[in-house]
Parts: structure tokens; C-alpha cells; sequence
DNA sequence: TAATATATGTACGATAGCGAACAGAAGGTA
DNA sequence: TACCTTCTGTTCGCTATCGTACATATATTA
């Protein structure tokens, strides 16, 4: 299959006015974004902003002693490298390509002229950002509170939104440190999943063969996610689901 | 003792030039904020933004089954209602008035047209909110990965320097919803510190006596924050600690 | 084809936190 | 003073998850 890249399939590019997109698109670099690659490094200055189109970036804090948690999940709905315009230049996550794939990269400076316009490019990239601190917010609730395996299903699902598909590359391991749980744990839910036939999971092949059975166990935590970024960013999201 | 009220109390206030301060003074309202009064629910729209003085207010998501957490506490460090300028006009947290005080309130509408001419205000606000972001972020991480009782030291810190003082009233029922786990969890811990002579604990009334003896005993989350805080928002917390 | 690395499955004791129940202590109120 | 409510302390069995160890299966490479 021959695969026409765009940028209009990252939804945050393609919410854009004409005026607005040209102005960036003359910026924009098609980018492929490789398994592990990491874009930025806690604490490190932004060179890029990203705008994945097919891939998927988690957000990660690194403790020091190497256990990781991820706080938020980006994909064809987003932006990687907020920090830029809210005016933090760093963040104290890392961002590392989780589901390989490709997306946009735009000069640092360029995103942040365009902000500084303050016109529509910096309300929708304001909304997004409500939208992720909803997610991130919501991620420590769950934390908190439910399971692995409803962690597991909100986790597939809040990933699949963000791809428009069905199918996920992933080991049980790179899940493991997303969630911030033991590798055993996620064995343990996906084969539940698995038995369940909700999934298909082979060496780090997901494929979800029925994702209303996925929602029916994921917790509150998902949907309240996915609320918050129809509400804040309609007319995307709009393909998937 | 008679206490004197001036906005400029708040950090966030008093980082502003005269030329801003000024503008945005002409609708700062004092008022009083009651234990448990809650300033804005889950959903509803912000009439008012308000910049705690000595009050410390929790932000909260509150589960379909009751159950909570807390994602963040603003003090005299910051602003509550971020949604209002980041364009979602509503958030699906609760505010909660987690220690009595008193804080400056705002009309909304007021505080919309000061961020709306993208000037110094706008960008301390943006830095100020990313700040709270990592806070967010932080508890995600250590919601999953540290112990009750590390929870509760980086608890009362954050508290603590978010009202410039020793003490704190908060009875542990109050304590265990803010960190999502049981009363007894609470209390077995606040027990621990209460025998290490670090804090005296009464019936809601907490005074911490070793101060280093906490921060010895906190995991890191409390540092990445504070760090983070002082990094964005220099000349602030120049008092606490 | 054989050797090696990677991915997944399983088992087991240890433990932190949960849920429920109850008792005592401190403060408020009649 | 007596009564009631609130707050704190303690116990006990239960469960999810952890840490560790090891077994098996599937790719990759020599």
C-alpha cells in the first residue's frame, strides 16, 4: 500500500484556517519517527515542535531510580513540545515515540512567532492543552484507583483513538514501563483480554478485534478523557470512533 | 493579632509590574473561603478566578463512585480557574477549599480581557499553569509508584509552602481524600512522623516541627515541583523555606 | 541448521494497602 | 453534669500487585 503522507491527517493541523495552515506548512518536514526514538529529553531546549500523523509519543517522568510512569499520550490529535509557547522552554518529561510512525516537525521558532500572533493558532493550541491536562490529570486518578487491566484498556484505547485503527506495535514490556507496572502485570491482563477474544496479541502485535467489548472494561477514566478532547477540540476526532 | 489583607500577598499578583497590577486591582474582591466550600464544581462555569492569600485550595476529580484525588494545590502561589483563559470555560475538577483563609477574587470577564491583550500577564499565567502541569504530572507518578507515607510528607510540604507557614489545619479524613486512600492509611503514617517528632498532630490541627526531618523522608516528587515552581516563577516563594 | 536474543507465560512467597469493625479520646451542646 | 459527635488509634482477614525465578515459544543471526 502506498501511503500518501499529508498533514492534514494531524487533526490540530488540519482544525487550521487556510491562512493560518500555509503560513505553517511552509515549515512543516515529513518525518518518520522510529520505535524508542527520543524527542526530547526531560529538562532539554525544544529545537522541533512535533505533529505526529501516524505515530504515537508518550510523555514520560523518569524517576531517578529508572521506574517511569507516563502521563499523556499524543498522536495524529496533537502536539508534542508544549513547554514551547507556555513559556517553560523545558518540560521535566521525556518524549519517546511509542507506536512508530510518521509526523511533521516544525522549527521551534517558527510555532513560536505563530503563537505570539495570539490569534486562532494560539487558542486551539491553548484548548489542546486544556485537553492534555485533563488527560494527564485523569491519568493520575487512575492511577490511583483501578486496576491493570482497566489501566491496559484505557491505555489501548486512549492509543487507537489517537491512530485511526485497529492495530498496535507494542511488547509487553514497553507497556509495562507506560503504565509504570511490572511486565508480569501485563501479561497476566492482556491474557485476559486475550482469552476474552477482545485482543489478538502476538510478539508485540496487538490487534483489537472488538473494541466495544475494550470499553465495556475500561473504567470511567477513558471516557471522561475522550469527552474533554470532543469538547475542546471538535470537528476532530471525527474518523475515529 | 490583626491581619493585614493585600493582594500583593498573592505571588502571582505580586510578580505583576504596577502598570498591571493596577489595572487588574480596580476588581479584586477579598473574600473569605471556608473550610470545604467549593469554588467551582466539576463542569460549571467560572463567574470569578480567585488568587488565594493565605488559603490553600485543592483541585480535585471526584470518581462516579465518590472516590477522589487530588491532582494539584494552589495557594498563595497561584490562580485558581486556568480553564477560563485556556479556552475550555469549564474543567472536570472540583475546587475545594482544603485550608481556611482568605483569598482576592476576580470577575472572570475581567481576567479574559487582560490574558486577551497577550501582554506579561498572559505569558505569567502560561508559565504559572505549565508549572502546575508538572504538579499534576508528579502526582500521576506518585500515585503509582511511592507509599502513603512518602505521599503524606510530600503533601504537607507542598502546603506548607504554598501558605508560608508551620501549620496547617486539616483533620486526616480530609487528608485521605486528597490523596485517595483510606483514613487509617493516614493515620498509621501521620503516626510514623508524629513518633519521629517531625509533625504534632490534633484533632486537624498539624504543626510541623522538623521541617528538614520531612524533607529527608519525602520521595523526590516534592523536589521535581518545588524545582519546577522556582524555575518558572523566579522571585516567587522567596519567602517559604 | 544451530545458536542466540527477544517476547511471553507461569508460579510463589512477600507486602502494602483495602474494607470493616470497634474502642477510646477530645470537643461541643443541652 | 451528661450526652452526643467528631477525630484518632488499632485490629484482622483479604486482595492486588510486587519481586524473583524460571520455562517456553518465536524471531534473528551465524
Amino acid at each position: 500500500m502506498v501511503e500518501e503522507h499529508n498533514p492534514r491527517q494531524n487533526h490540530l493541523l488540519n482544525a487550521l484556517l487556510n491562512t493560518e495552515f500555509d503560513r505553517l506548512n511552509e515549515g512543516l518536514e515529513l518525518v518518520k519517527l522510529s520505535l524508542g526514538e527520543v524527542l526530547y529529553e526531560s529538562g532539554s531546549l525544544l529545537k522541533y515542535v512535533y505533529f505526529p500523523t501516524n505515530s504515537i509519543i508518550s510523555l514520560l517522568f523518569v524517576m531517578e531510580n529508572g521506574a517511569s510512569a507516563e502521563i499523556a499520550v499524543v498522536g495524529n490529535d496533537g502536539i508534542l513540545g508544549i513547554s514551547l509557547f507556555m513559556g517553560g522552554e523545558t518540560t521535566p518529561s521525556r518524549a519517546v515515540v511509542q507506536s512508530e510512525g510518521y509526523g511533521y516537525r516544525l522549527k521551534a521558532q517558527l510555532l513560536k512567532e505563530e503563537f505570539n500572533r495570539a490569534g486562532p493558532v494560539m487558542r486551539l493550541l491553548l484548548r489542546y492543552t486544556q485537553a492534555l491536562i485533563t488527560q494527564m490529570s485523569q491519568t493520575a486518578v487512575c492511577n490511583r484507583h483501578h486496576s491493570v487491566e482497566q489501566q491496559l484498556c484505557r491505555w489501548l484505547l486512549l492509543s487507537l483513538d489517537r491512530l485511526s485503527g485497529t492495530k498496535l506495535n507494542m511488547t509487553q514490556e514497553l507497556i509495562s514501563n507506560m503504565l509504570g507496572v511490572r511486565r508480569e502485570g501485563v501479561t497476566e491482563a492482556a491474557g485476559k483480554l486475550q482469552r476474552a477474544g477482545l485482543i489478538d496479541y502476538n510478539r508485540g502485535k496487538i490487534n483489537v478485534i472488538n473494541r466495544d467489548g475494550l470499553e465495556k472494561r475500561v473504567c470511567e477514566c477513558y471516557q471522561v478523557v475522550k469527552r474533554e478532547f470532543d469538547r475542546l477540540l471538535p470537528s476532530m476526532h471525527g474518523s475515529a470512533h
